[in-house]
DNA sequence: ATATATTTTTAGATTTGTCTAAATATTTAT
DNA sequence: ATAAATATTTAGACAAATCTAAAAATATAT
């Protein structure tokens, strides 16, 4: 497995996730997740193709192909372990993992990664909820439900989040959300489509339709 | 306190450690520390004037000033720290941490060093026995001496090891001599100056010159 | 189907860090 | 003190990654 440099890395991951939504991805998609010119997603792609890295025929947008996606859940897995390391070990609040592991993951060594993986107990997800590939880069799927979408009495716990902004972060915590809570949901508001939700141990809190889209449970106590 | 590339930190750095040895640093000197040209060090050397880090006056070497002082400890600080986690915490080897270091003393962020110092239990030396800056850059500086020059039938301990190649590192650990191992001095013999070393409980090893010359002890059982 | 809007690519420039070869300054030896 | 050797700097080039502005291709709307 060559090396990359932490540019073509940042592309290359940014790929893999833009693929998982949409079959092909574009320049533009590409240029705005990374924020940065069309121009220069243009002329990262030739190198990629060069590199074998990624279909890419010009004006027909690109996604990686086996190779690509073998290097992308290498970085996939350093970056969620790291993150795994600074919520875990550091004790780092969530919202402030990201940023570090997005410079951490570009450290290479192998044999860092796999140490690291062990000292850490070979975790399963990252403090997102998100799968971390084990080094042969598979990752459990657990099927998981939008929170929006569970229906009302059933227990469940919330293993995932989709938005990872300070915002958002904020106001889980307000709500004394995380990842591991358990919850039900009691009531959905047809008027603005919130929802009650209880926790339990405590009172039950409102949860707006935007908030319960990114937060994803699955089911059992 | 600015932030400067993996380029920059690496000079940095480098100058720190030659300007422990010689008042003032020559560009061939820095050329050959880093494995680079000489005429990429004067490149690097008008920038690093521009950015008030370092005196420099063509043909007259340079050093780093106040600042740029403080910058080195920054970088030395996180190099130590991370040498030390990879082998206390990941259980590398002596030998493989350095080159490891040498990638994650780039990422800077300042809460990611002080919570991995704080997490380690604030270590004052890293795994070759160099004192680690704490975070306002004061680091222990006990006085050591080379085993070469500790009296015979002293106790002292190993607290350093001048040299860290793999080679070395091998020929220590055949003598099963590491940081922390106490031993005295049994003899001297004057025809190649090799020592007869003692180290408690095992039987007596000799050592060369040129390896006495690299090992430093500190007094004291 | 044609005009308009949008997307993508190309052309050319810029910054950072490096290099080689040549010029210049300094040091050392005679 | 002069010549030879060594060290350092300059000049000019190059690769990587980015940008802006213009050109070309594709998609959309009338
Ligand atoms: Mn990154
Ligand atoms: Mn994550
Ligand atoms: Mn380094
Ligand atoms: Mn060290």
């Amino acid at each position: 497995m060559l090396n990359y440099s932490t540019s073509e890395e940042n592309y290359i991951k940014a790929i893999f996730h833009l693929q998982e939504a949409n079959e092909t991805v574009s320049t533009n998609a590409l240029a705005q997740e990374l924020l940065t010119r069309p121009a220069s997603v243009t002329d990262m792609m030739k190198k990629l193709k060069t590199k074998k890295l990624i279909h890419y025929q010009p004006y027909q947008g690109f996604r990686l192909n086996t190779e690509g996606k073998k290097v992308a859940l290498g970085i996939i897995r350093r970056h969620r372990l790291w993150e795994f390391f600074l919520s875990e070990k550091l004790k780092f609040e969530w919202g402030e993992v990201h940023e570090v592991a997005e410079e951490l993951e570009h450290v290479s060594s192998k044999k860092l990664i796999d140490k690291l993986d062990e000292f850490l107990g070979y975790p399963k997800f990252d403090p997102h909820g998100d799968p971390i590939p084990d080094v042969h880069g598979r990752m459990e799927d657990h099927e998981r439900i939008s929170l929006f979408d569970l229906p009302l009495n059933v227990y469940a716990e919330v293993c995932h989040v989709a938005n990872q902004s300070t915002e958002m972060l904020d106001l889980l915590k307000h709500k004394s959300i995380a990842i591991g809570t358990k919850l039900e949901v009691k009531r959905k508001f047809d008027f603005d489509n919130s929802l009650e939700v209880k926790i339990r141990q405590q009172s039950p809190v409102t949860i707006s339709e935007q908030l319960a889209k990114n937060i994803f449970v699955k089911y059992g106590s």
